[in-house]
DNA sequence: CTGATCTCAGTACTACTGACATTA
DNA sequence: CTAATGTCAGTATTACTGAGATCA
């Protein structure tokens, strides 16, 4: 990445180039603005969890097999709920399995199926790798309570009219 | 990536979880409905700028030059505005000069730094992009105007609390 | 000499395609 | 036989580290 601030902010004079030459400038404003806020969160939480061994994409898995019902979730149903290719949901697995975070366990009734167990070393880490991330605020500075929520209500109507969920 | 809409929302979900087991769930949520939607954003996007020989990076590279006054700029100066790491930015520039789509010169003072500069070839398909990536809204669906405006608002004050300018 | 700019080699991570084995 | 599930090999992209060349 890149060094300090720029004395001014370059999205709001994109944004002027943007009206003047293009067209209305608001989707490219709000787009721009959330990748920028996209690489800041990374850039918080990817070094916060690195002297664990995790990335965010494989803290991510360990908080949704913690919070399923069994503590175990079919490769598939991990994919769905994280939105990883099949391939990604293999590579993290593989990872996560070679550190003894999680296990893989053929599924009682279906041959075709792979489930896949948070293990007590997982549990015992996820908890560090929590406290971790929560320590520098997911790197979402700045904003109050009410604006984080009102953030997420925003993206979840993304969300919807995406097809995510409903 | 995975299938079709889950039934029901897995960060709702997910927050309700973290409530009851973790603490305030609202950065959580937040952070990850940011994640969620760059995903969506990067998936409406990518496949938009593909047939073009393009990635969102190296559009949002042509997007940096064409509005700068000269239609160039150093190296050094695209990583401060784009937050890409100087040997990102040497790759990025090395595909698109490989495209012909931007030219690297000396710097007619400074022997340390090279300018680059977008070609017409570049701003041709520059134009082409643009309208690739608008068609698709940017992938940013289900907002109004209004809306689009007040995601920009509330991820700028992250911005600008993480030191991205002022 | 110190510091800035840029490049190169090599590594890590995730996304994706296509092919394939296994099983419902 | 068809569809679903998961893996493997290989490629693409970007981020990053460490080293080094060039120049102010």
């Amino acid at each position: 990445m890149a060094r300090g601030p720029l004395p001014f902010d370059p999205i709001e004079r994109a944004t002027e180039l943007w009206s003047e030459r293009i067209g209305p400038p608001e989707t490219m404003a709000a787009v721009t603005s959330l990748m920028r806020v996209h690489q800041i969160v990374l850039a918080a939480v990817e070094p916060a969890l690195r002297p664990l061994g995790l990335t965010f994409a494989r803290y991510e898995a360990l908080v949704l097999l913690s919070f399923s019902r069994r503590g175990s979730l079919p490769m598939r149903v991990m994919g769905e709920r994280l939105q990883l290719h099949p391939t990604s949901v293999t590579n993290i697995v593989d990872r996560l399995e070679a550190d003894d975070l999680v296990q893989r366990a053929p599924h009682p009734t279906d041959g075709r199926t792979t489930l896949v167990a948070i293990t007590e070393t997982g549990r015992g880490k996820l908890e560090l790798a929590t406290k971790a991330v929560t320590d520098v605020d997911f790197g979402l500075v700045g904003l109050t309570v009410a604006q984080q929520r009102e953030l997420t209500r925003l993206l979840t109507h993304v969300r919807g009219a995406a097809g995510d969920f409903g």
